[in-house]
DNA sequence: GCGACGCTTCGGTGGGCACCGGAACGAGTC
DNA sequence: GACTCGTTCCGGTGCCCACCGAAGCGTCGC
């Protein structure tokens, strides 16, 4: 038999994939879950289209990234859940730093991002803070004794279109807290949290503005409020005002 | 542009903390949630005392470790738990890489070290993994809908002489699941975790080996596995003959 | 076919940093 | 007070790697 899995140099090789300011723009970007081509990314980061490449095979190698090319295009995205994870948590315990504003532009697609964005597979910003709060105050959720949905939490679920029994059988675990960066707060990650952001984002309730960011429709803000038993304008997004703005 | 919260380069500076093979061997060292002297720590990672002090204060204005000055002696440990938490879940996506075994005494120790030891403040390793299977198996947590207590699971608690209010009115989660190492499965933290294992050594169930090793006393396993429902024979730390041999 | 485009490979350059030894400093010890 | 010991500060060295531009290669469009 051999011994204990990770060993000092084994823990800082993956570390370093993250310690360069390049490749954690890059991982970062791609927490929205979607597969980005290697000249975009490198536009992103502000670097040439060579020093990219190397990024990106260096990622894959490591195994946070995946690739699939088609013809020309070489598109890559985070290898799964367990990764998103992973960057979120360090990005949780990264300080947080206040940036200053830089144009009205920036400090819209800003408050865009604070109010509402996904976070890999799922809701994030002070929309998906208050979804979880909400969802603990009205009893779907049990927080007392850990995290876990209640009866009348299923059945909730069943109403709004999103089964639990195929969660349950999925391989991850079926709810996480997951840090929240702008509000340092939690919000709802896992099997479930990805159920449900899909769904909103299937009945029309959310629809993604660029990049990271969603939106509330105007359908979709009354209906998401009914069902949570909460005003309308309780899903205001009052932190700033952003309208529609932010396409980024 | 960017995100809100955490940027690229503060990412990345973070992860640069633990992008270097002394460093990372310092953080896993001190997993075992103890301070260690400066001079310790120089030692176990193979560099020049000048070098070790040069990576602590990095560490620690990095805020990932507190130190402690007494007399001569700087001693630091982990900034908390969220600070292990990070190294743990780091650990845990690191590829797995099978060591040659390179003596007896290091066979001796690295199985007592995946039969039970501390992960910061909970149990770890086989016996970790155990636990936490024989709780949900008694209906003492109840995975199916996330990870809770039951109320059987309260007063078996209570029973143990680890009262829940306390742990429930503390600021860290009550309970979490922690990526094992060597099992690469979960055990069980969180404030739970926590005072599981440290009501173990109260009560004199387990005892610390050298390093990160527990043992269980021979009092202790029969009584654990009484409290458990199991036959001590479960308890057995069958993956070698390891006695009590693990004194690193 | 030809050209445009996206990506990759390849030297070359530069900066950051891990490391050490030696000197200095403070705290304990006799 | 002299000595030891743990730690820190400092200068110097060498390695690693992020970056670029130029050239090469496959893919798509006209």
């Amino acid at each position: 038999m051999t011994t204990t899995a990770t060993d000092g140099p084994t823990l800082a090789r993956l570390a370093a994939l993250l310690a360069d300011d390049t490749r954690a723009r890059i991982c970062l970007a791609l927490l929205d879950g979607r597969a980005w081509a290697a000249g975009e990314l490198a536009r992103l980061a502000g670097v040439a289209p060579s020093t990219a490449s190397d990024h990106l095979t260096r990622l894959v190698r490591g195994g946070l990234l995946v690739e699939e090319r088609q013809g020309r295009h070489r598109y890559v995205r985070l290898a799964g859940p367990s990764v998103a994870q992973l960057i979120e948590d360090l990005a949780g315990h990264a300080p947080a730093r206040p940036r200053p504003a830089r144009s009205l532009r920036a400090v819209r697609a800003d408050a865009a991002l604070a109010y509402a964005r996904t976070c890999y597979d799922h809701l994030a910003g002070r929309l998906g803070v208050l979804l979880r709060d909400t969802m603990l105050d009205r009893g779907l959720l049990d927080g007392a004794d850990g995290l876990a949905l209640t009866p009348a939490g299923v059945g909730w679920l069943d109403g709004l279109g999103v089964p639990v029994a195929p969660l349950r059988a999925a391989r991850r675990p079926l709810m996480r807290d997951c840090l929240d960066w702008t509000e340092r707060r939690p919000h709802l990650a896992g099997a479930l949290g990805a159920a449900l952001c899909a769904r909103f984002l299937d009945v029309g309730w959310l629809t993604r503005g660029g990049g990271r960011a969603v939106r509330l429709t105007p359908a979709g803000g009354p209906a998401l409020a009914a069902a949570l038993g909460l005003d309308p304008a309780d899903l205001a997004p009052d932190g700033a005002p952003d309208a529609g703005g932010g396409r980024a």
